[in-house]
DNA sequence: ATGAAAGCGCTAACAG
DNA sequence: CTGTTAGCGCTTTCAT
């Protein structure tokens, strides 16, 4: 790669004239203009974005923190990050950090020393003390779905009301009918787990039901384990003629049981799932579920960070962190009756 | 974030022991160290990427590049990348290109300016001079499942043996007993689908089949577009018995196609695929496929780049290319008799 | 064993 | 309008 220098006595000018005509900023008399771009053009010259960063101490680089790219949710979210940051002129890291706390922190690490703009953090759990001082030591951060409550007001936040979400989801399957509603818990650590699961038990009682304990089936270890909770589950006597899965992925197993049992969707049970990833319309039968907007909340993030990112660079400080709640849906395909 | 200047004045030395003692090239009086070390503790200071990276001229970041993420296939293959490149010390910058060669181009000129170290490319299509510069210009590159056969030799590859693995599956299908099997082509602009094609019409033709034109649907816009594809071929007299899918996705609209039809599978057609993403075994019937080693694929796919980075570095220029193929297997599950 | 100093490529304040 | 210069934070000779 050629740099400033080469271009410089190329065009016979000094490095700071070609400077100014590759910023734009100053203004630079139109004879020695042209001959700096026609220097750049035969050079093929390309600032140095590596110089750039050291010398204005930003880097035009965020990172997007996720727990496991696999899981379908993240593959969208990441590319609402990815498209939002490319149109603003930002480049992503991305960091899996495959659900371990030692990775996230030795991300997080790494990141600060690479000067990273800005953090999407869809993996936070718990409430490891380097996330709340990333925001201390000055970047701007937004979390994405996984946070606590004390976190809203403190960082930036992008998500849905899951409690709502969940309520109105269990209502209905109560309103169409649906006497014994089993429940698919996600891990308990995460805030909007228990949420949706706060939301089950409220809607069960307000509609005179009683959450039952064996109808909750949790997490342990793997959304794979609902395999065997599913099948154990429907093959109690007076078993549940409804399932709401706390997400699409649990969704997809708990059905992968029930045809595996010869249990039929939805005449013998329905399933109901949260998250519309791509495939919840593609499965058969097609999955009805609580549709996040998954993209827009990777865009929504993005863009809310880069507002940080922006804001800082005037004023010398962050702005008050915001909480972006999305709109949810409530999407009925076949997989209810 | 604190420098190394203040860690220097504060541990009483000049910025060169301070430097010695972080890269422990160099020997350091054990007393001075000492002071150093405790003095980094104090300060918290980590060294400035940024900085290094300028005076070495390497970044330690490898750029993925992805046609679109939300391809199943895409998650798994960077899943590789992203853990093998954590764990040699790199970062990786994910760049989504949409499918649009504009944004393809975009994404690797913006890269270079960042001093990327090397580049996953997936994203290849047709024969971009930019791509094939990158390597002439000392930018390691490996190319992962989409490139022309003349790459091979050229660049580094990672992929399967499209053509052995397709005529495997088109014979397996053969084998049982399938008369009238149906081929669901992939874009023919990518090698990788035409060498499928290939092995499907080979693989009939010598077991005294012909590959018939009504058989074969054709990938025009999108995925999609094979569900109504898969109707109107299913309506015809005498349909087809098997139905070979050139991937996953293909296969899931496929199936869903038929479920909508009210063909059932496999007992009225079999459906086989190509890919064997995580979602393969979970929907209804699980699906037959040609697994693709992807998480491997990513995994090699930055070894072999981190290779050429280190070799680089020794030698002043880049090793020969390498051709890694990796071995599939059919997986048999019950979406064919 | 340690420090001084040059310089990676660029930007921006300053001087002219 | 343009050139000179001082860094950004770090590594690495080259002296001492």
């Amino acid at each position: 790669m050629t740099n400033i220098k080469e271009v410089a006595s190329l065009a016979g000018v000094s490095i700071s004239t070609v400077s100014r005509v590759v910023n734009g900023k100053s203004v630079v008399n139109e004879e020695t203009r042209k001959r700096v771009l026609e220097a750049i053009r035969q050079t093929n010259y390309r600032p140095n974005a590596v110089a750039q960063n050291l010398k204005r101490g930003r880097s035009n680089t965020l990172c997007i923190m996720v727990p496991s790219i696999e899981n379908l949710i993240f593959p969208e979210i990441t590319k609402g990050v990815e498209d939002t940051a490319w149109k603003n002129g930002f480049s992503v890291v991305l960091c899996n950090t495959d659900e371990d706390p030692a990775r996230d922190r030795a991300c997080v690490e790494k990141m600060k020393a690479r000067w990273i703009d800005g953090f999407v953090i869809c993996s936070k759990m718990g409430d490891p003390e380097y996330i709340h001082r990333l925001r201390d030591e000055g970047f701007p951060v937004v979390l994405v779905n996984r946070f606590e409550e004390q976190d809203i007001g403190t960082l930036d936040t992008v998500s849905v009301d899951n409690y709502q979400a969940a309520y109105d989801a269990v209502r209905y399957l109560i309103r169409t009918g649906h006497k014994r509603i089993s429940y698919a818990q996600g891990r308990e650590q995460l805030f909007l787990y228990r949420e949706r699961y706060r939301a089950y038990a409220q809607a069960l009682k307000d509609h005179g039901m009683e959450p039952e304990e064996r109808f909750i089936m949790r997490e342990n270890c793997g959304v794979d384990s609902f395999y065997s909770m599913t099948k154990e589950m429907m093959a109690q006597p007076d078993p549940p003629d409804a399932i709401f899965a706390s997400s699409d992925p649990k969704a997809f197993v708990i059905m992968h049981a029930l045809h595996d049992m010869g249990i039929r969707i939805p005449e013998d049970v329905s399933v109901l799932g949260f998250d519309n990833v791509t495939l919840a319309s593609m499965v058969e039968p097609p999955l009805s579920t609580v549709s996040q907007p998954l993209y827009e909340m990777g865009a929504v993030a993005a863009q809310t960070l880069i507002h940080q990112i922006d804001y800082k660079e005037k004023n010398e400080r962050l702005p008050v962190p915001v909480c972006n709640t999305l709109r949810v849906e409530l999407v009925i395909r076949r997989s209810t009756r």
